[in-house]
DNA sequence: TACCTGTTGTTGTAGTTGTGACAACATTTA
DNA sequence: TAAATGTTGTCACAACTACAACAACAGGTA
């Protein structure tokens, strides 16, 4: 009687993810734990009515996840899982080529068109794993400077990973509190301390000092502590918001002691 | 008015297969298309139910795969197809990293058992794709020798490709009718000529010609012509299927004239 | 016979899809 | 200014679809 209660329902809305129903999960996991066993067999293992294990059986092996011996009553055996899940993911990334393709396609098709309308637009990003990516995506995109307004959180380990790898003809600039000595600055960076933070009271945020990025004076990022549960920033290429910072910007740096 | 028939309900099912529901697809696709618009101008464009564009419109900025503007009304735009369909992979694929070392804790907590079991019995494989993937992973796993009876379909690049990255103390013998050139033999393998492939009539199919692979005389995989729509295979560690074949083998090697 | 396997069809249920209505706000009109 | 009109964002709920669960049955095997 097998148990392996702790995970096994975190191991299925895994599997969900990737494309298996509820008794799929339990009939491979059932298979797992047998090595081999019939209809019958995995009915009474994985508690899965016993009529619908067979069509579940089906399809599993249909995505050679189970195998099936030519004996009856028929056999079925647990593909190894590193096996199993690099052949779903594979269909999976073989799917996502070709989606990719299509969309870029209907994409592309009002490149042309001009984006004056999307310049002036502010725009939200929610949840720190949506604002990194999109942080390291505008730093990437940089191409003359980078100039960050460092609070204390900033400063992660993917972003300064996208500093580091930037060529050497971009500039890039960190204004950083200075008070303690910090390891997380990038070595093609230059690091203007600057005291206390200052920033406006509109960004301001109880919980996080305010970040800020700019990217070739041209795209901003700013981090908005809203003190709610979620955190929040806002990106834009307007040209009077990005001024907004700009002008924020060289105010810091005409304060900063030379280094 | 957009129009962009042709393929917009494959699209739907590949991106279906990504996690995204139907509507999701449809405003997202709705999106790729206008470069910003409302609530209500997205409801137009997809022809999602207004009161439904909202929950959708959420869960997408959510996974980021449309922005948000701070305006009144909120104004949206899709994330370019590239960007957004990476971060949808990438999700997934931290997934299965996660549920494959869950799975692979249960799998390995029964490998000490005997698996005399298995060993006797005969697995069957169904559909080319499956069929190949299996073949690549069995040649994969030899140890000192591989003997291929080839018939016209079954040396394919991959096939090719784990042939000849196996290292040099491996035999690789692979039998074909040697009647016409071909150039589909890897390097490092011997071709056997042997005229006409002969069969046992159990294995003969009409459409096909049968194909066998012996591994280290103790895996055998024969590819079975049912005649119907899927092709399928058998596979087997069981010493009698297995002596069936490298009896057989060794009649054909016999016959075989010295290159 | 009795038992088990594999298949079929029916019913329940959760999640997605679709409709209508409503308060809040902005814009127009008298 | 006040009323009329229109739009936005939200809510509650009906309809539908795919999956989940069960009951019943034909064909084998002992």
């Amino acid at each position: 009687m097998p148990n392996i209660a702790p995970s096994t329902s975190m191991i299925q809305e895994h599997l969900k993810s990737l494309g298996l129903t509820k008794y799929e999960c339990l009939v491979y996991i059932a298979l797992l734990q047998v090595d081999g066993a019939t209809a019958t067999e995995i009915h009474e293992i994985s508690g899965v009515p016993r009529a619908s294990v067979y069509p579940v059986l089906d399809k599993l092996s249909k995505n050679q996840l189970v195998n099936v011996t030519t004996t009856s009553p028929k056999r079925f055996a647990a593909t190894p899982p590193e096996e199993a899940i690099d052949s779903l993911i594979a269909r999976i990334t073989r799917n996502s080529a070709a989606v990719k393709h299509e969309l870029t396609a209907i994409y592309e098709e009002r490149t042309s068109m001009n984006h004056a309308e999307r310049q002036e637009m502010i725009w939200n990003i929610h949840g720190s794993d949506n604002i990194g990516s999109r942080a390291v995506d505008l730093i990437q995109s940089a191409e003359s400077s980078v100039a960050i307004l460092s609070g204390t959180t900033i400063l992660t380990p993917p972003i300064q990973k996208a500093i580091s790898t930037l060529g050497p003809e971009i500039t890039v600039e960190i204004a950083t509190a200075g008070i303690n000595a910090r390891d997380d600055i990038p070595g093609n960076a230059r690091e203007l301390k600057i005291g206390i933070v200052p920033y406006p009271e509109k960004i301001q945020g109880d919980k996080h000092t305010p970040c800020i990025i700019i990217v070739d004076r041209q795209r901003v990022m700013a981090f908005v502590s809203d003190n709610a549960d979620i955190p929040s920033a806002l990106y834009s290429e307007s040209p009077g918001f990005v001024n907004l910072f700009t002008g924020y910007w060289g105010f810091v740096k005409g304060h900063a002691p030379l280094p």
